[in-house]
DNA sequence: AGCTGAATCGTACAGTTGTCCAATAACATC
DNA sequence: GATGTTATTGGACAACTGTACGATTCAGCT
């Protein structure tokens, strides 16, 4: 097959550029930088995509469908939205180096484009839907319904909260702490306790 | 005084470049914008900073004092440890608009900072120790002595968690729906409940 | 008025940026 | 093997980047 090769070439180029993406930041990252990084010259990156903007759609493309396939699987590993949600918050721990080094790649990649590019945001903003939709299953699940999104929004937005906290004084012991204190929210909300809510 | 027309030079490259930076990003402001924008040639520029490094080096100084004028009102203003917190918690209101377009100026700057330049991550983490010391007094001051540090990192990330979501989602309403919320909390903890902690 | 240092200004510079292209190689299909 | 499509290559491009500097103007002092 002649696409085989090409598919390889393109998700070189694709999986660098994420990388240096998530490391540097895009305007950080030159043309330069992917081309050294995936060893894949300068034109024949341009073979594949015609911008420096089209190679980050790519990788927010490549992010989405790797974030999809992961929740699909815990969603066919776990049986309980409760165990799912363990599952969910157990990511800070999996990714807990890179989150106190680079901060979260969802956060600080939207955080960037926000700014100036609204186009390449609200497609960096489906990363966040994406997690947010799954969550919205577990907790109508669990019984909150009419509350489920809400709930949803809440467990990202305390996400997001701990890694920015964690990234900016590089301290992984309070992603932990804050981690445990997560777990124990949810454990609340397992045992139908809304007092909290 | 030759030093006042001067000074007043000094605090337009510092304001606009400020600005700039905290609309656009600080890699994806250009000498030239700052130029533009300030209205001050770019030879004069230099004359002040002699790098852009410099420039923002300045802007988080500036950043920095006007946090400490502010909270140093509060703390004059307001006379309890409560109604010190509620004003805090308002801050996400006085700012809406602004944290909805451009995010928290503290957060997206540490973010993006943290990615490479550590000396300049390091200097704007100074303005997030600035709200924590505040908050750490306070919470002191409300009876929470031994834990009085580690709440204000939490609300701090309450705090960052909702300006992220905000932001990603270009979303106001769940702006005020979180912050509601975070005031309960404080209201919680006022009462002496320590039972969401 | 004359001097001095601070402040201002425009321009030039070398390096890097994202983008493009024409020549070439590898491949698939007949 | 001939032919048309797909893929690869490295170099060239103009535009822009941050930086530097010499020439000029201004303010404060004797």
């Amino acid at each position: 097959m002649a696409t085989r090769k090409s598919e390889r070439t393109r998700q070189r180029i694709v999986e660098s550029a994420n990388r240096l993406f998530y490391h540097q930041g895009f305007h950080n990252t030159s043309f330069t930088d992917v081309v050294v990084a995936s060893g894949v010259p300068r034109g024949n990156i341009y073979y594949y995509f015609k911008s420096k903007d089209e190679i980050l759609h790519a990788a927010i493309d490549y992010r989405l469908e790797r974030i999809r396939a992961m929740l699909d699987g815990w969603s066919g590993t776990y049986r309980t939205p409760v165990e799912r949600l363990y599952r969910f918050v157990a990511l800070l721990d999996d990714t807990a180096e890179a989150l106190t080094q680079f901060g979260c790649p969802m956060g600080t990649l939207n955080a960037e484009l926000g700014k100036d590019d609204i186009e390449l945001q609200e497609h960096a903003a489906q990363l966040f839907e994406l997690f947010e939709d799954w969550l919205t299953d577990q907790f109508a699940e669990l019984g909150y319904a009419g509350r489920a999104h809400e709930l949803a929004i809440r467990v990202m937005a305390i996400g997001q909260g701990i890694s920015m906290m964690t990234h900016v004084h590089h301290d992984t012991a309070l992603l932990v702490r804050e981690r445990q204190r997560l777990k124990r929210w949810v454990d609340q909300l397992a045992e139908g306790d809304d007092s909290c809510l």
